[in-house]
DNA sequence: TAAAAATACTCCATAGGTATTTTAT
DNA sequence: ATAAAATACCTATGGAGTATTTTTA
């Protein structure tokens, strides 16, 4: 049985007719027959009762008949689908917390413009958790920030942010400070170990030949900055978090040397993996928006 | 795209591996690598990533692979049903009233026995009525009474009953008969023309040079035995409609040469028609059963 | 006798095999 | 260096064709 033979059978079934069957199938009576006669074979049983003039289903043969219609249809709706495919698949895009809270949601809004049936299942977690999730193929693509250091991942720069120490302005005039030694003794406020903001603090200081241990530890940079407007000392955020903030001098900015530090966004994939037309498109839209 | 190459495009999805599809799917791996690609050329983009320990699908492999389940299972389930295909068709077996109210019930009961799985549609109406959809392949069988006349039609003689001409007791004292001349000029309860009991009293009349003309016509013989008690004159009945009436004397029976007529019931199909097992059983119940 | 289906045969496409090469870690 | 997929090439099954025969009303 294939679907082929069933094809057949069905066209059979309607005109009542081998002959005819072939003329709509485009074959000759012949293949029909054997088509058939070999469908009957594998069922054991008669499917068509054979008058001079037409072919007309037995039971079992009306049995088949029905059983087959639903088969068919399904399969024609498959075929029709496989060349569109590619506009109707579901991407699964990971992002760390800052590009979810920043340049994502424009990004995205653009690309489901252009394929507006590709569903993108979106994961926000932190760089590890996500770039855990590209390596075991949970995820199609994703926008880390930080080093793409992971030697399986190919990454696409996408946008630059920077880091400020910042606190209150009441903390800044009561601590005055001339030098990243004098910094790095004030109450700091960070992020936990591992994240990108953290990395790139830790390291600056490391290059200074300092060590950084944070009053504060969170994974949540909103923490920080609310302790920050509490006074409670330096926290290093992230640009788009502060800029407002320090316009109108609700928050103080440290101007040191080396400040503010600069991290890097990509956008990141498995190496030699397959980018359709929709993962291709959200590639461009890095490239053009970066 | 065939089942086949959905078939192996499944597996290798499951297996995450070519290799290993090939060997539950007991072929080479050369063999699922190529119908992969075909199926991948087919749907002009790549349907798995293929990295050094494992293939994974692509967001437009995964659509393929969901939008296929359906249609492989369905698939399974048409060719399992294929070999048992026979026991659960249903027939539509046509009868006319006299035996739909007489041995049919009784016949099916012992055929639903056998075949439960059997559906079986019953179709009661007029000899002609049946017989005409007998022919146009809207029946596969039927219970006929009277002759089989048609000869792309084969019958096998089923059951008997005879046709008594009756009437109220009251009747029979008012209007006493001795011959069948006597009995014609009565008033005649009869079915109407066409129908089989019609026609076998018609052509008895017809041998002994007579013509009956009936005062009450009916297609209902039941409205006949209502008459007949109501003393509107002599019905032509058979006897399992009156045998208890005249054994209880609530009807009389009309004893003359040739009466009563004897009509015989057959078991009609289009000559050359297929008999499937549940077909075949009805037979050889009609046979042992007459 | 005429129609439609079945049969006999021939040919070619393709599914599947073996042997080997390529690829990516 | 290794394991897996891709490629090249070969074989054989079977699907479809042409020509012909059989069947049944």
């Amino acid at each position: 049985m294939d679907i082929r033979k069933l094809h057949i059978f069905q066209t059979a079934a309607q005109m009542k007719s081998f002959t005819k069957a072939a003329a709509a199938l485009y074959m000759t009576q012949p293949a029909v027959s054997k088509a058939i006669s070999e469908l009957e074979r594998e069922a054991g049983t008669l499917l068509f009762e054979r008058y001079p003039k037409q072919v007309v289903l037995t039971p079992t043969g009306r049995l088949l008949l029905d059983k087959s219609e639903a088969l068919l249809e399904l399969y024609r709706e498959v075929e029709q689908d496989l060349n569109r495919l590619d506009s109707q698949s579901a991407l699964r895009i990971g992002s760390c917390i800052t590009i979810a809270n920043d340049r994502l949601p424009q990004l995205l809004r653009l690309q489901k413009e252009k394929f507006p049936a590709v569903r993108i299942e979106v994961v926000i977690a932190s760089a590890a958790t996500v770039m855990e999730k590209l390596n075991s193929n949970d995820l199609d693509a994703a926008f880390i920030e930080g080093v793409v250091s992971a030697e399986w991942a190919e990454g696409i720069p996408f946008s630059s942010y920077t880091i400020h120490a910042v606190c209150s302005p009441s903390f800044a005039l009561s601590h005055p400070v001339s030098s990243l030694n004098e910094l790095i003794n004030l109450p700091l406020l960070m992020r936990e170990k591992g994240s990108a903001i953290r990395d790139t603090v830790d390291s600056f200081f490391l290059l200074q030949g300092l060590c950084a241990v944070p009053d504060w530890t969170s994974t949540n940079s909103n923490a920080l900055l609310q302790a920050a407007l509490q006074d409670f000392g330096v926290a290093f955020l992230p640009v788009n978090m502060i800029r407002k903030k320090v316009e109108n001098h609700s928050l103080a900015e440290l101007h040191l040397p080396g400040l503010p530090l600069v991290n890097h966004t990509h956008f990141v994939f498995k190496k030699q993996k397959h980018l359709n037309e929709p993962l291709q498109n959200i590639v461009s839209l890095v490239k053009q928006q970066r």
